[in-house]
DNA sequence: AGGAATTTGTGCGTATGTATC
DNA sequence: AGATACATACGCACAAATTCC
């Protein structure tokens, strides 16, 4: 035998284009074989064979779904099952966002509004399953952070690891993925923007602030840390609006 | 001439696969030409003729770009400028979720989990710039809602007009599609569960009572009448879990 | 109404690059 | 190092959908 068994890819007859139909024969049969990520895939020839389409369309099907992350190619190796990971999320949101860009960034704002409410919104869930641990390591980013920034360097990796950080012990997956995309978003978004090496200082100094608040237990108080942080980076969108 | 001007995409030696390079080729096309959502972009034949690529290759990045909504073929007619939707969102979360689901539940748990911070750590806002005319909508749309569920019918689509014109008056775009995309995605996945009748009975009431909370101005009492609406689908979920 | 032109959709054959054993 | 298996890329021919004359 081969990899897998592909025989049970066959779906009746749709009316849509045949790569559609494709698209979803992979997907049924993913989920009809209870396949988990990083499960290998039949071959396009088989995958062909299974679903009675040529390769281009099974080629232009598995390129969809990859765009996905529901599947994964790697090179000379094989189609696996892809980790569904939100990198299609990001891909979109940022183009959109450099697309609206260079003059008016009312979607660069409206990421950063997005990560402020989640932020706001989890203050007290935060607090109630903040640990020693936790706080030590967000102790740390918050020090790494204004060390570089009053060096003049950049802390764009310490920021992501802060924010990831803040979340982590809430145990939610999800959150922690749309935390993660909304952040390269802006990552991304954001360098069209000309930021003052001040601006940059002040954010640094905000992230010890948001720590303080969340180790003092009061949730308003965080609420109103983490808003002073983003207040920045807002300012930066005015200003960027009105010239 | 022909559509335009396709001569502006030819990009200098990239390392990385040739499909990848044309998907960077028709971004910076996109960019560089300034255009917006409906916008004609050249025909495959340019496109191969403009990056030097075979058509399959061009073809394959346009399905990339498709999918996640960045262009937008249409047979017969041409490509275009997608409108960069939260559709990729959707497939990828929604498949993660029938993925995980059948046995355990933990992503349309997370998906929920979701839904409830956003709309909670929204309700101070919501009720600060609800207005008569968004009050009385809200209302209609609850009694709607009752009226289904007592009459023994689904609500899908009145629940979903809902929670967006909860939304709505905000002003921001991005919150009120990632509200549509996550109740689509709990739409696609939360069939997977066995929902009692009475459940969706006590769901439909519970939108009766944001409402009145909104409008008592009381934020507190909207959170709780916001983590009251979602209990239900938390307990069919923890429910289906034990089983 | 109808047919030609344009554009995307599909199928197939072949050659090449790449990873694994 | 060689062999095998696989994805990648290219080019052409034809089908299907849309538009326009």
């Amino acid at each position: 035998m081969t990899t897998v068994d592909a025989t049970a890819l066959r779906n009746p007859q749709r009316p849509g284009p045949r790569r559609q139909e494709v698209v979803a024969g992979i997907k049924d049969y993913i989920l009809r074989n209870r396949l988990k990520p990083g499960d290998l895939l039949p071959t396009e020839a088989e995958l062909c064979e299974a679903v009675g389409a040529s390769r281009s369309s099974v080629r232009e099907a598995v390129k969809i779904l990859s765009a996905l992350d529901i599947v994964e190619v790697r090179h000379g190796h094989g189609t696996f099952v892809g980790r569904m990971s939100l990198n299609a999320l990001v891909e979109s949101l940022a183009f959109r966002g450099l697309l609206s860009g260079e003059e008016d960034h009312h979607v660069l704002g409206q990421v950063v509004d997005v990560r402020q409410i989640l932020e706001q919104g989890l203050a007290a869930d935060i607090i109630s399953v903040l640990d020693d641990e936790h706080r030590a390591d967000l102790s740390t980013l918050a020090d790494e952070m204004v060390d570089l920034a009053s060096q003049g360097r950049d802390f764009l990796e310490v920021d992501r690891a802060f924010h990831l950080k803040l979340m982590e012990p809430l145990g939610n997956d999800l959150i922690l993925q749309l935390t993660e995309a909304f952040w390269q978003v802006q990552a991304i978004v954001a360098p069209t923007l000309r930021t003052e090496p001040e601006d940059r200082l002040i954010t640094a100094q905000r992230h010890r602030a948001i720590v303080d608040a969340a180790t003092a237990g009061d949730p308003e108080a965080l609420r109103s840390a983490i808003a002073d942080h983003y207040a920045p980076i807002r300012t930066s969108i005015a200003r960027a609006v009105q010239s």
